[in-house]
DNA sequence: GTAGGGTTAG
């Protein structure tokens, strides 16, 4: 229900009666113990969450003061019964100013500050504690300036309403604006001193409020934690522990924030000395001190305390969520969040970032399903997460709808949403609505930028990467080393070798950056790619760190293109001598001998992978139909629909062969009989998802054929509206998949002009499982 | 008797 229509007219109807309500009812006016002694007890249900009983205790009352319905009203407000407050605030027969303000503060806190400000103008009576209310919420979203206005509105403004705009800027990391409001005038209470040197404690400037500290009139337990916490939380335990013994009052807090202080500065045998001494424990305590054991991965210590605390909340049950997910347990973590008794935004999160993090795409997305339909709030960290997870399967359909619902959620222009959305259609190859998605965005961090250049570059649009590099130099961003990656492998990517050299020479003396391994992986490539093998050799030669299997690769991968099997030989033996697991090697030396059709040596890989247990990766190819991943493998005979399909497939080589062609079966890079050859080219796992996406995806609509594996040494091979050609035996039945789309089976065979249909080679991860709705 | 301002954990 939405509040705000019903309020409005609510507060309409009652202004003109309110006159007779103002001046009193002499039999309600009357002093009457009973009521309140009933309102007390209301009120103190309502604190404890008991709502049921304070409603049997309303509804039992003989007699009703407005008190009493106030005391509903904010106990209502205070359970998150914001509906039933609303509907009560109508039942209330003479409301009194103290009615409309416990509504007021109800809307602005869990409605919308539009609902508040309008019941705010149809108030007939203001207090100094309306204009209080709208000073702090204003505040605490951020709109100091509106804080302002109510401020400077109030006839009267009492301390809380200094206070209040104090705290306004303090919030908002106005520190100097604080000061200024502070210097204004001379008559501050403790709160006030307190603010404001918790303000500069936020912003690390500990000299400014210790200065305050020591020369404030008077103090409370509150200003020694500020002061605690703040040298704790900035690693000065020292001074931390020096206040802590000086100080004359402890309390929770005091502790609580020597035990974080000394958790978070790695001295975990303090923290547990001072959380056995303290004398009273809260949650946050508990909580402290758990995350310190959680911060070191030591679960089972985190566990013990987990268990023996008497008061759990949702913190604690977060804290051993993160604990788990951070170790890698996803199982326990899962354990957690599905026992926890109430979940709220962290939890979801945290689950969420888990499984993202721990590479579990399937599991992330059925959880971000799970959460819609209980009907949690999907923040910004959630989108996150759900989008990188897309990024991660190259799931175009279901990220352009999270997109669409971030935009509506209001997070369309931030950059933490904002740049997982960029990644996520980059990762996609879908570099036009990466483009819109980057110029709608009203921040940008420098993640932002790397993230369009490096994506760019990685599909081949040097021009492009370069051309945002350009625009990037003109903004405040200052490019970092990430920045740097991206331009040089943009560099290589579309053959501006003189330019990349100039870049990497002269990007410590244009912007501070320090070539790092990285960068060199970058050069060798780019001039690898330009056939200067020796020159490539020689930057390895003389770079300041030894040479990673990464830059070996490249070199491995530029000697393939530029056939020097010597140097590739030697390069794929450093990388089996720095990683002898690495598959995709194995499998890259073993095709630059395949392709010289050295098939005994061929043959000898294959042998040495089975020695030295290296698993090869199989191959998989997916394509995403109205929201449904459909997963293939080689040779597949899983997929539900798999006669139709390899029906279809019969058909099609039947039409081919009449035509004229001949499978390309040298280019099928194992030794295995020419038949079995044959049959590999026919039903291998990407021409099992095109043949579907042509059988189930409606002609004109593009179809995406996203694989698992990307083979180095070889470019992207993606068939596009413009008819890039493809060097990959695979090229025959997706150009035969474009003919057919368009209907003209034969006589396009070997054109790629048809409709749009894509392959992208993005090294997506497999799912688990075939054929589910995302 | 009922509403508004400062300190701790994830």
């Amino acid at each position: 229900m939405r509040p705000s229509r019903h309020l409005r007219s609510a507060a309409r109807q009652r202004s003109h009666r309110l006159p007779a309500a103002a001046a009193g009812d002499a039999s309600e006016g009357r002093l009457d113990a009973e009521v309140i002694r009933r309102n007390k007890a209301i009120t103190a249900h309502m604190r404890a969450g008991r709502v049921a009983d304070a409603e049997r205790l309303f509804a039992a009352m003989p007699r009703r003061s407005t008190s009493t319905y106030n005391a509903m009203l904010a106990g209502y407000a205070a359970n998150g019964r914001l509906p039933l407050a609303v509907s009560l605030f109508r039942a209330i027969p003479r409301p009194d100013t103290f009615s409309y303000n416990t509504l007021l503060h109800a809307l602005a806190v869990s409605s919308s500050l539009a609902d508040a400000r309008g019941l705010f103008d149809e108030m007939p009576v203001k207090d100094s504690v309306t204009y209080n209310v709208m000073i702090s919420s204003h505040a605490n979203h951020g709109l100091v300036s509106l804080a302002r206005h109510y401020f400077e509105l109030a006839p009267e403004k009492d301390a809380v309403s200094w206070n209040g705009m104090l705290a306004a800027y303090v919030r908002n990391g106005r520190i100097e604006e604080a000061r200024g409001l502070f210097n204004s005038r001379t008559e501050w209470d403790a709160i006030s001193w307190n603010a404001l040197m918790a303000g500069y404690v936020q912003c690390g400037k500990m000299s400014e409020a210790r200065e305050l500290f020591d020369t404030m009139p008077a103090r409370d337990v509150v200003s020694w934690n500020t002061m605690v916490s703040g040298y704790a939380r900035r690693g000065n335990m020292v001074e931390a522990r020096r206040l802590f013994d000086a100080a004359p009052v402890r309390d929770v807090f005091t502790w609580t924030a020597v035990v974080s202080g000394y958790a978070q500065n790695g001295m975990l045998e303090e923290a547990r000395r001072v959380f056995d001494a303290m004398p009273e424990r809260n949650p946050v305590s508990w909580n402290a001190m758990m995350a310190a054991y959680v911060q070191r991965r030591m679960m089972d210590e985190a566990k013990e305390l987990f268990d023996m605390m008497p008061c759990r909340n949702v913190a604690s049950w977060n804290t051993m969520l993160t604990g788990y997910a951070q170790a890698g347990m996803l199982v326990e973590a899962r354990a957690v969040f599905d026992t926890m008794p109430k979940r709220d935004a962290v939890s979801w999160a945290a689950m969420l970032a888990a499984y993202s993090q721990g590479g579990c795409s399937e599991q992330t997305l059925w959880l971000f399903v799970e959460m819609g339909r209980c009907g949690e709030w999907v923040n910004r960290s959630a989108f996150a997460c759900v989008l990188s997870t897309c990024a991660d399967i190259a799931a175009l359909e279901c990220g352009m709808q999270l997109h669409g619902r971030l935009i509506r959620a209001g997070y369309g222009v931030g950059c933490f949403v904002g740049n997982a959305l960029l990644a996520m259609y980059f990762k996609c190859g879908n570099m036009e609505d990466a483009q819109n998605a980057f110029e709608e965005m009203e921040e940008k961090d420098v993640v932002s930028w790397n993230t369009m250049i490096a994506g760019y570059a990685r599909h081949g649009f040097g021009k492009e990467a370069l051309q945002i590099f350009d625009t990037m130099r003109t903004t405040s961003t200052k490019p970092d080393d990430i920045t740097l990656v991206g331009v040089l492998a943009a560099c290589s990517h579309s053959g501006l070798v003189e330019k990349g050299i100039s870049y990497f020479y002269s990007m410590h003396h244009d912007f501070g950056v320090t070539a790092k391994p990285e960068h060199y992986t970058c050069m060798i490539d780019l001039l690898g790619r330009a056939g200067r093998l020796a020159e490539a050799h020689d930057l390895m030669k003389d770079m300041p760190f030894e040479p990673d299997s990464t830059m070996w690769g490249a070199l491995l991968g530029a000697s393939r293109i530029h056939r020097n099997p010597e140097l590739g030989r030697s390069a794929a033996e450093k990388i089996f001598e720095l990683e002898p697991e690495n598959a995709g090697m194995y499998v890259l030396l073993s095709n630059i001998y395949a392709s010289s059709g050295k098939w005994r040596d061929v043959g000898k890989m294959r042998v040495m992978m089975e020695e030295r247990g290296v698993k090869k990766v199989p191959g998989f190819s997916w394509i995403e139909v109205q929201n449904k991943v459909h997963t293939f493998s080689v040779g597949d005979c899983v997929h539900p629909e798999k006669e139709k399909i390899y029906a279809f497939l019969e058909e099609l080589d039947m039409r081919m062969k009449k035509a004229g062609y001949v499978s390309a079966t040298d280019m099928v890079l194992h030794d295995v009989e020419e038949e079995e050859k044959e049959h590999m080219l026919k039903y291998h796992s990407e021409k099992l998802a095109v043949a579907y996406g042509i059988l189930n995806i409606p002609p004109g609509r593009p179809i995406r054929v996203i694989k698992n594996l990307r083979r180095l040494g070889r470019k992207l091979s993606v068939i596009s509206r413009s008819g890039t050609s493809i060097p990959t035996p695979h090229a025959a039945p997706f150009l035969l998949a474009a003919s057919c789309r368009s209907r003209h089976w034969t006589s396009t065979l070997l054109t790629a002009n048809g409709p749009p249909l894509e392959l992208l080679s993005s090294g997506g991860k497999v799912l688990g499982s075939r054929g589910r709705t995302l």
